[in-house]
DNA sequence: GTTGCACCTTGACTTAAGTCAAACATCAGT
DNA sequence: ACTGATGTTTGACTTAAGTCAAGGTGCAAC
């Protein structure tokens, strides 16, 4: 498939002309990386973003300690590394292949080149770049204001709303990618997993969860009850 | 003062025209706010953002038993509540006047016609977002990977780097206010100070604090050292 | 200047969640 | 299919930091 088409078919570009993606598309980099292969690390000079084709990939950050704080978990069609391109001379966090993936890669100063001239483009930028924010400025109220079994609630009430609410979930991170997320550690995340089963607010098989009490979650995760 | 002189004196406008400024001038609207007084709380329609033209402000989040997590404190000539603007139904999160404080008020719709029409002001808005990513990234490693005396290190050597690197800083926010930002409670950044002194890493006055270690701060803030 | 209230500190106690260690399950690559 | 690596669970223990309660300090308003 050409760079093109492919551009055009990817939502942060949605509603740019066949031209202004071909323009993109000539800026743009198609890129292989394999499972545990890092995009960049903390501290690297910011040179650019990258939008996955397929694959996913997880932007996190280390403690000196080893403890892993996952940012972002990306899927196909989704940027990351996109707010270096405005601010950073270096990249805040690091970001590694979950699996096979291949991305484009977006050279920043040909990417800001373009985007002064299309208008449309801006503001596309500037809705991704707010919506991340919204997205961490969640991040922040659970990891300051509720606990962990608050923030597992909150996440499974996620999972439930993006999967057609089908009660059952299918996971799609392994439980310590999942615990990285959560900004705790997997034997925790286990011990909870295992209290929720308890209290009968889910039913916990290998790879995927089962609500069984959205109403209790929802409690939970709003900080107005707590487990027994 | 004409709200279109205050417009062009305001950082995230350098660069406009005085055109462009008289333009932004002709939809800001001037408000002002009381101590203790809301610009909006958590949940409200995102009608627009502000910048402080005097005073300042915290922006925030309650938990349910009353914990209080600070976002950002702003003071003169600082943009807040922008994301909404892009992003946003509604603000997720709480403003309130920690001082007489007076404000320029942009209205959401107005200012994204103006913005869509003048790239240098979209440019503007881009890095002013990615800034905010930024801050609020390191925000959430403090949280998740430092415990308290590395965050309050982290502030510490903050303050420092912007006081002409002067040893001996003013707090111009009360402890209590402090406790917040650093996501954690007064009686625990009591305590936390008082290590430190212990340690002669700080002196702490009322109002003041001087940095007595500047290294072993350092240490602390990165975890490579803890308190004993 | 005195009163009142918000701010700050300290002590005793509780608790959520991390550490360490071990056993087990599962998966990916040869 | 095998095998080493990776992921998961459980138990015993430790610890950072929160809660509750009380007392002290200092500014602000009358």
């Amino acid at each position: 498939m050409d760079i093109t088409s492919i551009i055009a078919g990817i939502p942060l570009f949605e509603g740019l002309s066949p031209q202004q993606c071909t323009v993109l598309g000539a800026i743009a980099v198609r890129k292989y990386y394999s499972r545990g292969q890092n995009f960049f690390a903390e501290g690297d000079d910011g040179i650019g973003f990258y939008i996955i084709l397929s694959g996913k990939v997880k932007v996190f950050k280390l403690s000196p300690e080893g403890k892993e704080q996952i940012f972002h978990i990306l899927e196909a069609s989704e940027p990351f590394a996109e707010a270096a391109v405005f601010a950073g001379q270096h990249y805040p966090a690091s970001a590694q292949a979950l699996a096979e993936t291949i991305v484009l890669f977006f050279p920043r100063q040909k990417f800001l080149e373009l985007i002064s001239l299309q208008p449309s483009l801006a503001l596309s930028m500037l809705a991704l770049l707010s919506q991340r924010l919204r997205k961490l400025t969640m991040l922040v109220e659970n990891l300051s204001l509720k606990e962990v079994p608050g923030r597992l609630a909150a996440y499974l009430l996620y999972l439930y709303e993006h999967n057609d609410d089908s009660a059952t979930v299918k996971l799609d991170i392994s439980k310590n990618q999942m615990a990285g997320l959560l900004g705790t550690i997997p034997e925790t995340l286990s011990r909870i997993l295992k209290r929720m089963t308890d209290e009968k607010l889910i039913k916990a098989d290998a790879r995927t969860i089962s609500i069984l009490d959205k109403k209790g979650l929802t409690e939970l995760a709003e900080g107005n009850k707590r487990l027994a």
